[in-house]
DNA sequence: TCAAGATGATCAG
DNA sequence: TGATCCTCTTGAT
């Protein structure tokens, strides 16, 4: 259940384990079976993320592009190999340990020209370094959508997930149902500034923490504050609970089919 | 034991 | 906009 800095560092765990060698693979539950038997004994390349794609290209100038969706995972192992359980898309193996795939939304062999097409398609990655943000704030300025429903649309920003999406908002105190329109060019640069350095420092830790001292005051420093997925926030999955800068409660509300939170104190409507 | 929900995206209508 | 796909975890019963 991925961001962006998950695939990243997805992405760097293959190349450690498998990069430079030859793989077994296989599709334990036999959905991937016919493509599994083309990468089998293969030397992957290279592994990269852009967003929350994954690409893993090998020497018969072969990618494997991944989309975990909301419920993949692709778990890295150390050897000794283990029988696989449940339903496994895709086994890798290399020298040293093994990686599963499951319940991966997308699993597909690609060429270059399929890859430059994924790729075109996506807006800036605030991960990489040849980003160009101007590009996700001309899609955002342009429309009369919330910028809630912007910041997930994968063509605006690469990579920024549903909790990205509640913390960057409620660090910027903007409110999720602000047209896009309305988000001035200083705004943009704000939210792309500060998700460069919560996605940087997701890569780091490989957790989502929103609420860090160097970004608080000492006296807004309460018990923990750790959400089930592994880090510290504000007001993900938090509905109903107090705001830790204000005390009111934080309010949750379906957007296009997804789960948006907010404090409409600390957030107001503009 | 079972149903609901979840860090997502695509397609049909 | 709603239906659908994919798998696992959580919480209710």
């Amino acid at each position: 259940m991925p961001e962006g800095h998950t695939l990243y560092r997805l992405a760097a765990d293959l190349q450690r384990a498998f990069g430079g060698h030859a793989v077994v693979a296989k599709s334990p539950q036999g959905r991937f079976s016919e493509s599994a038997a083309l990468l089998d004994g293969r030397v992957l390349e290279s592994a990269e993320s852009a967003g929350k794609h994954l690409f893993l290209r090998f020497d018969n100038d072969l990618i494997l592009h991944v989309h975990l969706g909301l419920i993949g995972g692709f778990r890295i192992s150390s050897a000794p190999v283990e029988p696989p359980f449940g339903e496994v898309r895709l086994r890798l193996v290399g020298p040293s340990s093994y990686a599963d795939l499951r319940g991966a939304t997308r699993c597909e062999l690609i060429s270059d020209e399929k890859l430059d097409l994924v790729l075109t398609r996506l807006g800036p990655d605030p991960l990489r370094a040849d980003a160009d943000p101007d590009r996700g704030f001309a899609r955002m300025h342009r429309s009369g959508k919330s910028v809630g429903a912007l910041l997930m649309d994968q063509r605006v920003l690469a990579g920024v997930g549903n909790i990205f999406r509640a913390e960057s908002l409620f660090r910027a105190r903007l409110h999720p149902l602000t047209p896009g329109e309305r988000i001035t060019k200083r705004r943009w640069n704000a939210l792309w500034t500060d998700l460069v350095a919560l996605m940087a420092y997701g890569v780091q830790t490989g957790r989502i923490d929103t609420v860090r001292p160097e970004h608080e005051p000492e006296a807004m420093r309460r018990e923990p504050r750790v959400d089930r997925h592994g880090g510290e926030v504000y007001v993900y999955r938090r509905s109903g609970q107090p705001c830790h800068v204000c005390g009111s409660k934080v309010k949750t509300q379906l957007l296009e089919g997804r789960n948006l939170y907010w404090c409409s104190v600390c957030q107001r409507r503009r």
